[in-house]
DNA sequence: TTGGAAAGTCAACAATGTTGACGTATTATC
DNA sequence: GATAATACGTCAACATTGTTGACTTTCCAA
C-alpha cells in the first residue's frame, strides 16, 4: 500500500498492483455481465446473443461482416445466433439496397425492447458505478480501457457514434 | 461530447455516454486476455486453466471450495481443469493438515513458470495501459472498477492480498 | 465472362458451463 | 458412539458458444 507517485509524477507500479488490477477487471466483468445474463436466461438467450443485439441497435442496418468484425467470431458461430433471432423476429435481415449480396440488420420492434431492458439493466450499474467513483474515476476509467484495448478493437470502437 | 461536471460536480452521465463505458468494457476485456489466451492456446489450455492458476498462486494453500467460491463455478467445472492440472504436475492437491477432508493447493515448480509467463504478458499491458492513461487515470479505472462488482465479488477482491 | 466477395449452411469437434445422482472420507453434533 | 453434515471426487447428459473445413448461391466488378 501507500502507492505514492514517483520522480517525475508518474506512479510506481508494483506487480502487486498490477494484479489487482487484473483481478479487478476479472471481478468487474462478472458484475458487468451478471443483470444482462439473468435476463437473457429468461427468454433462453446467451451472452451471444446480447452482443449481437447491442451492436445491432448501435449500428442500425450493420451488415454482417462488420458485425463479425466487431465480434471478433466466426461467420458460423454468429450465424447461428443470428438466425435464432431472426427466427424469433427480434433481427430483421434486409438485402442490401446498393449491394445486393450484403444484408443490413435491425432490430424490430420487439428485438428493441428486449435491447433497451439489457441497456437499462447494464446502464443503471455503470450509473451506479461511477456516481460512487466520482467524476474524476470515470475518465480514468475510461482511459485505462481505451488503452487495454487492441488497435483495431480501440478503432472499432471509436467508430461507434458518441453524441 | 462535451461531458462537463454538473450542479454540485457530479457528471451529467447520458445514455449515449454509459453505452460507451460499457462497450469500453467489452472491448477491454478482450485485449486484456488476448494475451494470456495465445500462451495458453500454445500448451493446449484455456482461460479456466488460467483463472485456476491466477487464484492458487495468489493464495497458495487455497482449499477446493475456496476456489469455487471466488471463480462461482460448480464443482463439476472446476474440477474437470484442476484434474488436468494435477496430471500434468502443474498443481499439487495436498491433503489438509487441520481438517484432512480439505485439499490445499499448490503450484508446482512448472505450474509456477507457467503462471509467471502469463502474469507478465499481463502485466505487461496493463503497465503500458496505466503508463499511457497516467496516474490519476488509474486510481479512476480501479475505483470504477471495484463499485462495478457485486458485494460478495468485492469481498473476495479485498480478501487478496495487497502487499 | 470470369473471379472474388458476401452470406448461408452442414458437419464435426472443443472448451467450459450446467444439473442430477452417488460414493467416500472426515469432522462435528447430539 | 451413532448420526448428520461437510469436502471432495466422479459419472453422465446436456447447453452454449467457439473452432475448422467444405460447399453453395448470389451478386458485383474487372
Amino acid at each position: 500500500m501507500n502507492d505514492r507517485t514517483g520522480g517525475e509524477g508518474l506512479l510506481f507500479l508494483t506487480d502487486e498492483q498490477l494484479k489487482k488490477g487484473i483481478e479487478a477487471m476479472f471481478f468487474a466483468y462478472r458484475g458487468f455481465t451478471a443483470d444482462p445474463d439473468r435476463i437473457l436466461d429468461k427468454r433462453g438467450y446467451g451472452r451471444a446473443h446480447h452482443r449481437a443485439i447491442h451492436f445491432i441497435r448501435r449500428s442500425p442496418g450493420t451488415t454482417v461482416t462488420n458485425l463479425l468484425d466487431i465480434l471478433g467470431v466466426t461467420k458460423q458461430s454468429l450465424n447461428r445466433v443470428l438466425r435464432t433471432l431472426v427466427e424469433d423476429e427480434l433481427v430483421e435481415a434486409r438485402i442490401g439496397t446498393q449491394d445486393k449480396r450484403e444484408r443490413n440488420l435491425y432490430l424490430t420492434e420487439a428485438g428493441s425492447e428486449l435491447e433497451e431492458e439489457l441497456s437499462a439493466a447494464q446502464r443503471a450499474r455503470m450509473r451506479d458505478a461511477y456516481r460512487s467513483a466520482g467524476p474524476e474515476a470515470v475518465q480514468g476509467f475510461r482511459a485505462v480501457l481505451e488503452a487495454i484495448m487492441d488497435p483495431e478493437m480501440h478503432r472499432h470502437f471509436n467508430a461507434l457514434k458518441d453524441k
